[in-house]
DNA sequence: CTTACCATGTAAGGCGTTACATGATTCA
DNA sequence: TGAATCATGTAACGCCTTACATGGTAAG
């Protein structure tokens, strides 16, 4: 079956917790799986139709205060689909850091140049962390109800682990570039 | 000018600290680059003819015991198109992890299949990390001795430093699957 | 009244992977 | 002699982003 594309099963995943439009699929996206995967809205909808037309899902049309919103469920077929993806092992984690592209290849540019990467690298950071760390500690606490949110925890964990990594990181490298380092 | 293909500025600045045929660009990213880029010969190759094509690289043949080799050689407008993208702000780092994925709407497949993908990426990132302790040993050790080790040493310290967080998140994750969590 | 948000989609074009195709050398 | 490594490239195909296109509602 030459490799499943991952954003069919990213979406029957949300799906399957839950009925949901493209846009609140984009949402989910932005906010929860934010660390660790994204998409577009130009990506979203083709898929969402290929969902349909493979029968891995439904929609209905509802009307909400004039606004039409097209919501998506999980077919009993797209359950069974994402089970089996869930179960072949990972084929591949992938990172790609511009920045450290632009630190490893810094040394002309000289250090105020890296540093300017740095300090914006952790602003990002640290302003996408106290989510994370809100969000594991919200899930820590309801984890006894319902055995999803303990998995919604893990990942929320890997992020505030990650995310620690990468501010002790520009704490050590700004040491380094400063000459205050041992 | 439309965002960069960052292929070309990974390659340029390999080129700009040594000349390099495609296959040596290719063992860079599979050593060096490897937690923060990666690219196939189905890319580097046809890149290459690009930067030919642009002006930001010359090539010229070898022959080392009857084996043909490209070498690729940075030019002036080469690195001068390096250094104005390197000043320039990162535009995204990208991360997208499909075991996060495989864990996030893991609550129907049970903790045993949970386990199974955290062991393995448990394994993988035990496997690396000796190379990376390694490398930023080595780079510590020499970072007087040319102003570019520095600047290597700050991306193998991150690596370091995230590849320890993962190997930590790995271990809570599967005390909490385990029930052996506070 | 205007900005932000809700909501859905298409089209163009780029980027990259996989698979294919070829061929030499080195080492066990 | 067979496997691994060195070495270069093309073709098909898929996936995704950006930009475009549209239109309604809520809040300040």
């Amino acid at each position: 079956m030459a490799t499943e594309k991952k954003l069919n099963c990213v979406i029957l995943g949300l799906l399957s917790h839950e009925e949901l439009t493209g846009y609140q699929i984009k949402k989910r996206m932005d906010t929860a799986l934010q660390y660790f995967w994204g998409a577009s809205f130009g990506s979203i909808y083709p898929t969402l139709n290929g969902l349909l037309k493979a029968g891995f899902a439904t929609r209905r049309q509802e009307q909400e205060n004039g606004r039409t919103k097209l919501i998506y469920t999980i077919t009993p077929a797209g359950r069974q689909h994402l089970q089996a993806w869930l179960a072949q092992p990972v084929e591949r984690d992938e990172v790609r850091y511009e920045t450290l592209l632009k630190l490893f290849f810094g040394s002309d540019a000289g250090p105020q140049r890296a540093l300017e990467h740095i300090a914006r690298f952790r602003q990002k950071t640290e302003q996408a962390l106290p989510y994370l760390i809100k969000t594991e500690q919200t899930l820590r606490s309801i984890q006894d109800k319902g055995a999803a949110h303990q998995y919604y925890r893990l990942t929320a964990l890997f992020g505030v682990k990650v995310y620690g990594a990468y501010i002790e990181w520009c704490a050590e490298a700004e040491q380094i570039l400063t000459g205050k380092d041992v």
